[in-house]
Formats: C-alpha cells, sequence, structure tokens
DNA sequence: ACCGGACCTAAGCGCTTGCTCAGTGCCGCG
DNA sequence: CGCGGCACTGAGCAAGCGCTTAGGTCCGGT
C-alpha cells in the first residue's frame, strides 16, 4: 500500500464509528473544508460536493451545518481524552506518565492536524449548548494532565512552582501544534512527539529520561 | 483614572497611527468583531455599527473588509516584531535576551489578546498577497529569536539538540497566549510574561537567572 | 455669500447563504 | 410485476451578505 492509500485509510478509520457510509463521508469532507478555510467560509455546497452528493443531501444525515462541527468536535474530543487518559493511568513514574502523554498528545495533534484544527480552533462557532458540553470533555483533559504534574511536583520529581500555570502551557504548547504542522514539513508526527516531550520534561525540570526506544 | 478609563486609553493608543478619526474607530471596532466571531463571520454592518457608523462609511475609509484585515495584520505583526527585536538586540547575555524576549513576547499578547488572536488566527482569510507580505514579518520574528537560541547554544549556555524545533515550540507557546487568555482571568499580563520566560529558559537548558524585579 | 470637497447616510443592487420540498430512481419484498 | 420506503436531486425561497450610488450636510477658503 502506497503512501497515499495509506493516509487515505488512516482518515477513514478515524471516522469509522459513523454510519452510514454517506454520513462518514459528509464528515470527512467538512473536516477537510473546515480545516481548510474555517468554519464560516466553508458553505454547505462545498462540504456536499467534496462528499459526491448534491446541497440537499446533507440534510438528510444531518440537520444543520452546526450540528456537523459539533459531531466532528465530539469525536475528536473524546479521542484526545482517551490518548491523555491512557497515559495518565499507565502504570509508571510521574516523569514516564508525562513523557508519553505529552508525546502521543502532541503527536495526535501533529498527525490528525487537519481534524485537530477544526476541534481546537472552530469551538466559537458551536451553539452555546454544545460549546458547553465540548469544554467539559476539555476540563477532564486539563485536569488528567494536571495530576500528573501535581504527582511529580508532591513526589519530588518535577520541580514546578506554579502547577495550573505550567499545566495551561503544557496544553497550550500540545494544542498548538494543530495551528502550524504541515504534513509536507521537514518533521514527522513522531519526531514532534519526541521533542515535546523532551521540552515539557525539562519544563517542569525533570531530569532526562533514559530512551526507550518505543514511540508511544 | 480608573481600570475601565485605563483600558480605554490604551486601544486608542493602541491604533493611535491610524488617521483620521474615523478610520481609527473603525479598525478598533473591527478588532473587537473579529475576535470575537471571527473575520468570516462578522458582517461590515457589525463594525460599522461598532465605530457608531452606517454600513456606507467603512468603504469611504476602507476599499474592502479584508483591507481592514490587511491593516490590522500589518500593524499588529510590525509591533510584535518591534518586540522581539528590541530583546535580540539589546544588550545582555543570551539568557537575559531570551528571557525578556520571551517575557515581553508573551506579556503582549496576553495584555493584546484581542489584536493578537486577530493578527495570529485570522491569516487565512487575507488575499494571497498580503499574506505573503504578512509572513515575510513572520518570518523576521522567527529569525531573530533563532538567533538567540542559536547564540546561546553556541556559547554553551543553553543545552539544546534542535534549534530549529525549539524555536519553533517557543513561538507557537508564546503565540498561543492569544487564544486561551481573558481579561477576566486569574493572571495577570505581567504574570504570563514571568511564568512563560522563566518556562522557556528551563526549556532551553540554561539555569535560573537571578531576578531583576524589572517587568519590561 | 458662495463654492469645492471631505465625510456621511438611506436605499438598495446583485449575489450567495443555509436550508426546504416536491419529485425521482432504486431497492428488497410479496 | 407492483409496492412501500429510503437516499437522493433540481429547483428555489427568504434572509443576509459585501459593496455601490445618489444625494445631503458641514466647513474652510476666497
Amino acid at each position: 500500500m502506497g503512501a497515499a492509500a495509506q493516509q487515505a485509510a488512516e482518515e477513514n478509520e478515524e471516522w469509522a464509528g459513523v454510519t452510514p457510509d454517506a454520513a462518514r463521508r459528509l464528515v470527512s469532507a467538512a473536516v477537510e473544508a473546515f480545516a481548510e478555510r474555517g468554519y464560516h467560509a466553508t458553505t454547505t455546497r462545498d462540504i456536499a460536493g467534496r462528499a459526491g452528493m448534491s446541497p440537499a443531501a446533507l440534510y438528510i444525515h444531518y440537520k444543520t451545518k452546526e450540528e456537523l462541527l459539533y459531531r466532528i468536535s465530539g469525536i475528536g474530543h473524546e479521542k484526545a481524552l482517551r490518548i491523555m487518559g491512557a497515559a495518565a493511568e499507565a502504570p509508571g513514574s510521574a516523569p514516564e506518565r508525562l513523557r508519553d502523554a505529552v508525546r502521543t498528545f502532541a503527536r495526535w495533534h501533529a498527525e490528525h492536524h487537519t481534524t485537530a484544527r477544526v476541534i481546537q480552533y472552530e469551538l466559537q462557532a458551536l451553539s452555546p449548548e454544545h460549546y458547553a458540553e465540548i469544554a467539559g470533555l476539555r476540563r477532564q483533559t486539563d485536569r488528567l494532565l494536571r495530576q500528573i504534574i501535581q504527582d511529580g511536583a508532591d513526589s519530588g520529581a518535577f520541580h514546578v512552582d506554579d502547577v495550573p500555570g505550567t499545566t495551561l502551557a503544557v496544553l497550550s504548547l500540545c494544542v498548538d501544534v494543530a495551528r502550524w504542522f504541515s504534513a509536507d514539513g521537514s518533521r514527522t508526527p513522531d519526531e514532534v512527539g519526541a521533542l515535546y516531550a523532551d521540552l515539557v520534561l525539562r519544563m517542569v525540570g525533570a531530569p532526562p529520561l533514559p530512551a526507550t526506544g518505543k514511540s508511544g
């Protein structure tokens, strides 16, 4: 399987939970369009066109354009939360858990920068009710990361003066990968994850960990 | 002078170079609206209304809505570049210059988070020609910061494996302040600047600098 | 007193937007 | 073969968009 086919397969897999096929094609098309131009600059005609349908077909599967964004945001944020949760609840020392959390979280934002861009930068376009729901998922992610950093501070493995502030900075750093990362740039998602894990361990005043060779 | 009046005075000062008065009021209104809803979700009627004029008045001072964004982007990016330049060209060791660069750059993004949000997150709405021009300013800012980090690495004051990657991360960290910072949050711009300067010095493997007390 | 021009408004043009709806083609089932 | 249901389309509606135009007001200069 070539690189392009591999990419396409991953794209499909990302929305595997969305059925039927037409609904999945619409989500996929919407993510592409929203990431490229932004939610408000994207027309329902554009989304339907990318999915190979007439404009009206969109409304058989989604009540409004906003509902499409809501579905994308929900699925994306749940995935991000699971990634952070897996690292936070894994066995291991605080430095190990922080390294894995940052490595996988940053790498996901690079690998899925299209989706990540939409869910991180188009939130304001959600309805107030939908926004509140998504904000809850974000708070959970934040809490998981803060607990890792707090654990390390408590055990003396980290030296941080401001745990909430440092948590915010680490999260901000990872999230912003979605803004600048480009698939045709010089860095692979794996490299971004490794670099960011290293930088964050320094931020919390932890001594470098021995390399494990595994990538997450 | 009360806090609200102080805020208003600073807002006015930010666009002091824009004349006549009506043109300045329009820029100020546009920044507010773009930051709140995004460029594409903002109507020219909204901008004119906030500036206390009829929709048509906008077109006496600006040819298009995009030109307003272009002016805002230009002024904002030039200011950001001057802040980075001042720190980069100041006398002092690489750690001192990096600390001051990050402190002032991050603080500006917090203090002027409304403007910063527009110039950092609405770039894609610029015409290709205008975008290219603004991208040049951004490259200059990047180069200034990278040189500080390179200087520190060369002199042995910093320990960085990947200078371009670390530069990108530091810039990303500071820029993203504009996304999450809120004026009614618990952190002042000064505090954000101080925290970020400290975190970044750790990222480059520099020993902590003695506190200077000065904030700029 | 009068004029030219800078500045502004009321009205509205042509177009695009999100979304709707009557109707079409196609499917499995009897 | 006929039928009911479903995914889908072509056409289009009401509203809102960026922007224009014709005309009014005010003000400094002569």
